[in-house]
Order: C-alpha cells, then sequence, then structure tokens
DNA sequence: AGTCCATTTAGTTGTTTGGCTAAATATAAA
DNA sequence: TTTATATTTAGCCAAACAACTAAATGGACT
C-alpha cells in the first residue's frame, strides 16, 4: 500500500498538481521554468518535485547546471494522470498556467533566474 | 481545483484507503463494520468517512440508530476508483482487510458493537 | 417520560507538511 | 583556480492532520 499511498500523498497538493499538469502539457521543463509559474520559493519547488520523484511520477535529467523534468511515462500511471487531466484542464488555475507557461518559454531562462535572484532584466510579460 | 484537491487529499490516507477497498467489495458496511476493520477508536472512523463524503466518494443512508456507507456511483469518480483496485488489490494490508471483512460480515453488528464498548460478545450471565 | 446505545462533534495532543531563508553542492565560465 | 549560479539540503516555524477521550445527538425501546 505504501507505493500507492506515495502516489495519493503526492497528488495531494495542489502547487504539485500544477507542475504535474505543467509537465503533462509541455514535456520537458525546467526547475527554474517551474519555479517561476508557481511563484513560490525555488528551494520549495525542488521539494515537491522530489516529492513527485519518489513517487515515481516525474523524473530529472541533467544538462549542465540546468535540471529539465518530466513526467514518468509508466502504465501504472496512466488511469491517474488521465483522470486529473480529466478534473483540472477545465479549472481556471490550470487555465491560467496554461496561458503563464506561454509566456514563460519564451523567455530566456537566464533572464527568468536573473528575475529571481531579483537583478533587472528584460521586460516580463504577465497576463 | 478545490474539488479535485478534495478527492486526492481524502485519498491519501491509508485508513482511509481501505474504507474504499472495502466498500468497493461490498456494496454497503455500517460504521461499527468498519471500525471493527480498521481497528481505531469509532470517533476517528467517523471522521475519516465525513473526509470522504465531502469528498464526494462516499454517501450514507441512516437505518434506525445504524448509519450504513457505500461508494457513490459517479462516473468521474470511475476512474480513479479503478486506479486504485488495480493499485491496491494485491497488498497485503487490503487483502488481510479482505479476510477481516469475511469474519466481520458473519457476525451479529449488536455483537460488534457490543465488543467494541468492552463488553463479552457472547454475554455470559452474571451471578 | 426515561433509558440505552450507535454515531457524531468538541477539545486535546503529537506528528506531518508546506512554506521560508541560509548554507551546501555541483557545474560553467573566466 | 576562482567566481558565478542553478539546484538541493538543512533548519526553522506555523498550519493541517490523525489519533484519542469525553460530551452531545438522535433514534428505538420499555
Amino acid at each position: 500500500m505504501n507505493k500507492t499511498l506515495a502516489i495519493t500523498k503526492a497528488i495531494s497538493d495542489g502547487n504539485r498538481l500544477r507542475i504535474l499538469m505543467a509537465l503533462s502539457d509541455h514535456r520537458e521543463l525546467c526547475a527554474c521554468q517551474i519555479t517561476e509559474l508557481l511563484g513560490v520559493a525555488g528551494a520549495t519547488v525542488s521539494r515537491h518535485l522530489t516529492v513527485l520523484n519518489h513517487a515515481g511520477l516525474v523524473e530529472s535529467r541533467k544538462d549542465g547546471r540546468w535540471v529539465n523534468f518530466c513526467l514518468v511515462e509508466n502504465p501504472e500511471h496512466a488511469l491517474i494522470i488521465t483522470w486529473l487531466r480529466n478534473s483540472l484542464t477545465t479549472t481556471t488555475q490550470i487555465e491560467a498556467d496554461k496561458e503563464s507557461l506561454g509566456c514563460i518559454l519564451g523567455q530566456d531562462p537566464e533572464d527568468i533566474c536573473r528575475k529571481q535572484r531579483g537583478e533587472a532584466c528584460c521586460p516580463v510579460k504577465k497576463p
């Protein structure tokens, strides 16, 4: 039962659901893009990603200083991911996130990180 | 997102998963039978059932002093219930529960409640 | 009415969890 | 090597939660 519980606990938090939906729309996102989307501290995002990873829902791929995350393609998870997509795609939060992600993907990750540590950077568009 | 979160939070507890699996095997169970299965205080079971009810997963039917619970048949929940059954039916905990439930259903609920309040289950005449 | 009793609600306690900041780690560039 | 920086880990705090006991509720019975 522990494996199942790891998954149900992993999906019982709003920010983690937002991460899963973002990754189900865009194959791969780096930590700073997810941080920008959620608007919480990078350390907090990292911990959420660890929870999702331990549940087997998300995996990471290192690319230099950057770390990219994507959903694990596992037939055992197909039902639950489908159910989450069905339940969430029409919610205002997830629709707003989809819009935000459009902006975020249009920016250079370097600029995103600069902004996140409080430095000035190129104009930022927000919906 | 709140509706979805109510469901994911509801299924993120081991005892509540046990309740859901029990109800998916036996159409209807009364509170004292579930209490007997889980082996925790009746008040605790009542709270778990309230959480499941608020998430829309479980409904109750009063029958005199007794209260019977069953799964809500809702197409929106079909996927998640199926996924839970797939993930859990082979776990030792749920298999043990299935066995226990066989015994519990064979007993008179009156006896179950007597036992739960500490009386001998097959009343012995006192001098 | 009065009693019994299955269940729920209140109130308490110890644990878990999600957030933060600051320090540590690991990689790239200078 | 030294510096810069993206991410993770550690440590802290407040809110949420699951368990318990005791009190309240509501139905059935005499």
